[in-house]
DNA sequence: CTAAAATTTAGAATAATTCTAAAAATTATT
DNA sequence: AATAATTTTTAGAATTATTCTAAATTTTAG
C-alpha cells in the first residue's frame, strides 16, 4: 500500500494509508465523500471530514482516483482507473462501470485550436 | 413566445415570458443560473434569485431546457434540445456543442434489467 | 369586481465543499 | 536522542449553489 502511495508522490501517513486501504481492496468502487466517512467510522478510523476531503482530492490529483461528477452537488471518486464509461442509475444515485470496449466511439470532431483531449466521458443515464 | 410556453404546459407569466425571451432568441446557449440573473439585470427585468431557479427548473422539467452538469456545484441550462454532445473547456468552465453526427457511437452495452435509457451524454473535456 | 388559485419573492435553511489557523505528527538536523 | 523545521490533520467557520418557507403579489375564475 505504501509503495502504491509513494509511486504517486503521496507520502504515506496514517490516515492516507487507512483511506487507501478502504478503497484499494481490488474491487472497483464509486464512493462519495460521505461513503468514505461512513466506511472509516465503521472501521473505527478516527478522522475528520476535512481530512477525507483533502485525502480524496489529493488521491484524485495524483491519479489514484478519478473524480466523476454526474449530478450537481455530489462527486464520486472512482477506483477504476482504466478507460471506461458509466451507467448512472438516477433513482439510486449510483454509478456502474461500462467496459471501454462495450461502446464503440468513432469519428471524433476536430478539436478547437490549441486544445487537447483530457478525457472522454460517456454517461448513460438509466 | 407564449405559444411556446403553452405548448409545454407552462403558463406564460411576466417573469417566465421575460426569461424565455432572454433564452430563446434562436441561438444555442449554455447558461448558468448566475448568467440568467445577470442577463435579466442587464435588461432591467426585476426578479429574484428564487424565481430564476424556479423558472429554469420548470423549463427543464417541461422540456424547454436541458440541464447539464459537468462539474460539481454548477449546473448549465442548454437551449439546444436536439440530440448532441459537448466539449467542456475546463479552464473556462464553458460548454460548446458537438453535433450528434460528429461522433459515432455504436455497440451499446446491454442494459440492466428493467431499465431504459434516459439519455446518453458524451462530454469531451479539453 | 371579488374570490380563489398560482406565482413571485426575500430571506432563512440546507448541503457540499473549502478555508483557516492551531494542534499533532512526521521528517530533518544537530 | 533531542530539537527544530516541515507537513499533515483537524474543528469549526466560511463559502457557494440551491431549496425551502411563508407572506405578498399577480393571475385566473366566477
Ligand atoms: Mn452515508
Ligand atoms: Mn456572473
Ligand atoms: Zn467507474
Ligand atoms: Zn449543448
Amino acid at each position: 500500500m505504501d509503495s502504491m502511495l509513494n509511486k504517486h508522490g503521496i507520502r504515506p501517513t496514517k490516515i492516507r494509508r487507512a483511506i487507501a486501504e478502504l478503497l484499494f481492496d481490488g474491487t472497483d468502487k464509486h464512493v462519495s465523500v460521505d461513503d468514505v466517512i461512513d466506511l472509516a467510522r465503521a472501521q473505527k478510523i478516527k478522522t475528520s471530514v476535512a481530512s477525507v476531503y483533502n485525502t480524496l482530492n489529493q488521491f484524485a490529483v495524483a491519479g489514484l482516483l478519478r473524480k466523476v461528477t454526474v449530478e450537481q452537488g455530489r462527486a464520486f471518486f472512482d477506483t477504476n482507473l482504466s478507460e471506461h464509461h458509466h451507467f448512472y442509475f438516477e433513482d439510486e444515485e449510483r454509478l456502474e462501470d461500462i467496459p471501454v470496449d462495450a461502446i464503440n466511439i468513432s469519428g471524433l470532431p476536430k478539436l478547437p485550436k490549441g486544445r487537447r483531449i483530457k478525457s472522454i466521458d460517456v454517461t448513460i443515464r438509466i
